[in-house]
DNA sequence: AGATAATGTAAACAATGTTAACACCCAAGC
DNA sequence: GCTTGGGTGTTAACATTGTTTACATTATCT
């Protein structure tokens, strides 16, 4: 079988793998890592759990796979809430605007879904969590070299701007994740990390 | 029974409690969360385990006071480190200094127990994590209200300065723990997010 | 159509968290 | 003193879990 997938294909279950990775997603998401199960998800599929076994060789192989699914997701959310982004005639503050799109998303997902958030990025069994998910490392180098060549950001920054940006931001995602900030707290939280990224980029040295 | 501790007390197994909390946090530390269980733990300290249940009425309660421990240790590792750093006639470079020794001391941490950092910081069972590890919290908030009173930060960053560093460093630290980072970069990143850091709190505006 | 690989089921195993019933041991009461 | 009793530990059992083995079914290709 060459053409993995079909479309009304109905043979045995459909796409069991993705939906596999599906029903663990939202079992995750509503109870946490320790809600999910082989069983648990066999079960939510009308499938017995040895079937699962013929795609995933462990249970940490299908959280990783979530895990994976998650990271893109995410990274998914920065490109399309930047891309909202109204134009605007300062060719500056449009970039400044799309920077603090891309900051709100990151920390947007890990308040919508916590524990995906949580589970997205602690090592799951051997596999590696990846080069700081590499979607959304790619989406923050790139506005940070724009911010360079605007002039926004001094030169001399260059390769360490991202690198605390990045910590800061996902420094204030996973304190919003696990509930370590009080709710009525994360509004100004929030807006007080945003801003001072910012300014830690803008600053002329 | 009003006194909770004796001295060389050797009742039925001596103090088993804490005994389970630190063969528990050995567990975690070589082998992650799923490394620990009720029964290894018995098992390491020649005990049933149902006897184990006459401390903590489940795993998530052991887990949990293993995460209190941590947050703690992490905090006492704050100020000892903060405390060995060598005096300056001036105060402001010496308040930076220690400054930058708490915040080496938190990814020091992580870096040096990953398994243990991880678990620190994230929700099990019902239990909630605490604001924000109140010992570390305090010890930052602390330094960060000296940078005001010296002047080396400005007044209307007073309330806006602790977050953007807690979110830094414990966001670096997070990434850190989690390999997020190739071991080779850690030694830049570390330094970029740290240097980072400080500028922002010492920017004048 | 028949061979073959892909996909599912059924039954079993070892290990887990947890509970109930019983045994021990130390301290305090008459 | 002996007994009472609460704190502590053990034994036995249960339900549930991840995983494997053997078998059944279905889809696909020649």
């Amino acid at each position: 079988m060459l053409t993995p997938k079909r479309k009304g294909s109905d043979y045995h279950h459909g796409d069991l793998k993705s939906a596999a990775v599906l029903a663990a997603r939202n079992l995750i998401e509503s109870g946490g890592q320790q809600a999910l199960g082989i069983r648990r998800v066999a079960e939510k599929l009308g499938v017995t759990a040895p079937a699962l076994y013929r795609h995933f060789t462990s249970l940490d192989e299908l959280l990783y796979e979530v895990s994976c699914d998650v990271r893109a997701e995410l990274g998914e959310l920065m490109v399309t809430r930047r891309s909202e982004v109204h134009p605007s005639r300062d060719k500056r503050k449009y970039e400044i605007d799309k920077f603090r799109a891309i900051g709100d998303a990151y920390v947007d997902y890990a308040q919508k879904f916590p524990k995906l958030f949580e589970i997205a990025f602690i090592q799951h069994g051997e596999e590696k969590v990846g080069e700081y998910s590499e979607l959304a490392w790619n989406i923050l180098n790139e506005s940070v070299e724009n911010f360079v060549t605007l002039g926004i950001t001094p030169k001399s920054k260059r390769a360490t701007a991202p690198l605390v940006a990045w910590s800061a931001v996902h420094g204030l995602a996973t304190l919003v994740a696990n509930q370590s900030i009080a709710s009525s707290d994360v509004p100004f939280f929030r807006e007080s990390v945003m801003a001072g990224i910012e300014d830690s980029l803008l600053k002329k040295n």
